[in-house]
DNA sequence: TGCAAATATATGTACATACATTTAATGTAC
DNA sequence: GTACATTAAATGTATGTACATATATTTGCA
């Protein structure tokens, strides 16, 4: 659906002030989408994507610092995301002996076959995204980068 | 700057979920950009985007169900947004006479000097959206609501 | 050595999101 | 016209964001 119908304003300002609007409406429908794909595992979003930082250093642990570094939002919380991840015994934490001002931040086998299960789930979504085509896709990921530049 | 180098992730399974990480990512981004700017007059994003809703009502008033209708993120709590609105007397609120349930919120002519004061910003900003050319601004716009389709 | 600066993490607070529940008013079926 | 369902808004609670501050540890340098 045009933008336009969605948030039901019938003019923008510019084609510039519409692809912002777009852009957010956008994120914040696909984030939708996820989310509810992942609730029924009790799982939301930022700890998903801890999860999946911590997976891609296992069996090595991350620090706080380096889950901050590579969040999607940098100005996150990233102390209590992993409290939440804790307390379902998802990852383990404890202070690291080399720099005790560190913590170690391990991926648990719990947490390991819950994003297996994710993956699959993910992989046979074919919303969203998958509306586009491979060359539209590319040049999606080329305008973004440019956003950002 | 490329995706994989703003979260330090060298590889994605595929374009598609590069483009997924990206949306999410940029839109965050931009958000972050826009929030920034609006800071100083003591506004948010949500605030802010209640206000224009209601600027596009004035004179009329709108009801809370209006305002969710509208609103970029529809599940976010219109009720305690207005109640801030309220506070910092941008906006006035008072039960309908026809339907007592229903409530109607105006905007002050202190919120719309407010108003006219963040335009003038937005215009003068140049980031963002703005590195797009008008071919690509239009493109963006075609491919995000083929994502929603 | 000793002490200030820097670093890593945790905590406090205001705001927003997500969702369930509550309260009040209205609509509708019988 | 009363009873039940529906609607509009507000409220409660858990989570997360944004930002300031606190606490502990380490580093660096006089």
């Amino acid at each position: 659906m045009k933008i336009e119908e969605e948030i039901k304003q019938s003019a923008f300002k510019s084609e510039y002030h519409k692809a912002f609007i777009n852009m957010l409406y956008t994120a914040s429908w696909l984030e939708l989408e996820q989310s509810n794909l992942f609730k029924p595992f009790g799982i939301t979003l930022p700890q998903y994507n801890v999860l999946r930082i911590l997976r891609g250093q296992h069996p090595k642990p991350a620090t706080v610092s380096m889950l901050i570094e590579r969040m999607l939002d940098k100005t996150s919380n990233a102390s209590r995301i992993v409290d939440k991840l804790e307390v379902k015994e998802l990852v383990t934490r404890k202070q690291c002996p080399n720099d005790r001002r560190t913590v170690d931040v391990l991926i648990t086998d719990k947490g390991l076959a819950l994003l297996k299960e994710l993956d699959v789930l993910d992989d046979n979504n074919k919303t969203g995204i998958h509306n586009l085509t491979e060359e539209e896709t590319i040049e999606l990921n080329r305008i973004l980068d440019k956003v950002r530049q």
